[in-house]
DNA sequence: GTTTAAATTAAACAAATGTTTAACTTTGCA
DNA sequence: TGCAAAGTTAAACATTTGTTTAATTTAAAC
């Protein structure tokens, strides 16, 4: 199933995405859709059919984004499984980063989940993350570079928590940096700062040696 | 400004909470809300005013619940920095646990934001919890049994963010456990898991040394 | 320039929403 | 027993909701 978007219909979604971030799907009307696309209201059933079909189709568009392919890289043997999760996690961070809006109305799904199409898209997404880095973990197992006993599930949840926690309350968390450094990090910065104590976590938990500093 | 509320509010506060974890607040209608509580719908306008008063009310009821109150433990002098940062851990996870419902609800607030006077309740919670952490680990640091260098916003992300990705998917990652150990763990033993897990995390990132098992 | 399809519009539609009304039952107390 | 307050009810209220209609404009093809 393969689909392209027309410009108009990607103005729509986009209007779209901005106010299902900022007041959830059911708080966003299809008259405050048509006015923020500058468009008139019946324009949506004319080009998605129902709303229901365009946040459908939003998942769709944005899903292709969001989605890894990096097979490639989990079976590449010159790269050690310490970097594949290094590079898997690292990735996780910049997609979501670079997606803010569209992160907080797939937070929101998980949370209310009312449709099935929408659910299936979130689920192989998620079951892909997992696979991915369930698979860089047990050949580091095989290769005695990790500990034998890691809670997979556990290091999982820890991950998206925490990425996910972070993003949602990312200018929370910039105001209390300002308050403590007493100057504006720029998100650029933030970025690489949690990243670098992400992979820290995450190496400290499969039992690579912490590098004091 | 204290309040109590009859067995007929609870009822319907009850009601409300479990409709609301499970579909959020704006789709969940009173007359949902009133079928399942039992009653009529004009009564929840007679005891709570409003819709929107109704999830205030069940706010500030849960709210009290939430809250901690140990400044008494933060001061005491007998426990040590490190058991003191683990009381704290625990008692937030054992409270989220006992508390799935309002947590959704609470998550859901704060993804989508529509009304001051649960942001602040959630906000002056949030601060209280920061503070908490905070203080602990700087009162270790003084003591040099912590880094100096700890990231303190982002420890903060990663266990708040950590205990709430893992209940909002139990479910998925209790069947993920299935799948491993092909025996269901109970909640109890998963929640242990879980603080073990956590603890050792942060541990590690304080710096503690690993206990290698 | 005419014709045909696509795009756009304002208006109307039924259904669902939160809230209020006004009538009634129940309860507690003198 | 009588009475006032509290509790409860079904019906009605005005809005807002997503969607459809039917008419009109725009665009492209011949």
């Amino acid at each position: 199933m393969y689909q392209e978007f027309s410009e108009k219909q990607l103005l729509i979604m986009e209007a779209a995405e901005q106010l299902f971030a900022e007041k959830s799907y059911d708080s966003t009307s299809v008259r405050d859709i048509a006015k923020a696309a500058n468009i008139n209201i019946a324009m949506i059933s004319y080009y998605f059919g129902s709303k229901e079909d365009l946040i459908k189709s939003l998942f769709w568009y944005r899903m292709q984004f969001m989605k890894n392919r990096v097979t490639a890289l989990i079976e590449e043997k010159t790269i050690s499984p310490l970097e594949k999760m290094e590079i898997i996690v690292n990735s996780w961070i910049d997609k979501i980063f670079a997606q803010q809006s569209f992160h907080r109305i797939m937070v929101h799904a998980q949370l209310n989940p009312h449709n099935s199409t929408i659910m299936e898209l979130m689920n192989s997404y998620k079951e892909d993350q997992i696979k991915q880095l369930e698979k860089i973990i047990k050949d580091g197992q095989k290769k005695k570079l990790f500990l034998n006993n890691i809670d997979i599930p556990f290091m999982i949840s820890l991950n998206i928590g925490c990425i996910s926690q972070f993003i949602l309350n990312i200018d929370f968390y910039n105001k209390i940096y300002i308050k403590k450094t007493d100057k504006n990090k720029n998100l650029e910065k933030i970025k690489n700062n949690f990243k670098s104590n992400l992979l820290q976590i995450n190496r400290n938990f499969l039992h690579e040696v912490k590098t004091t500093k």
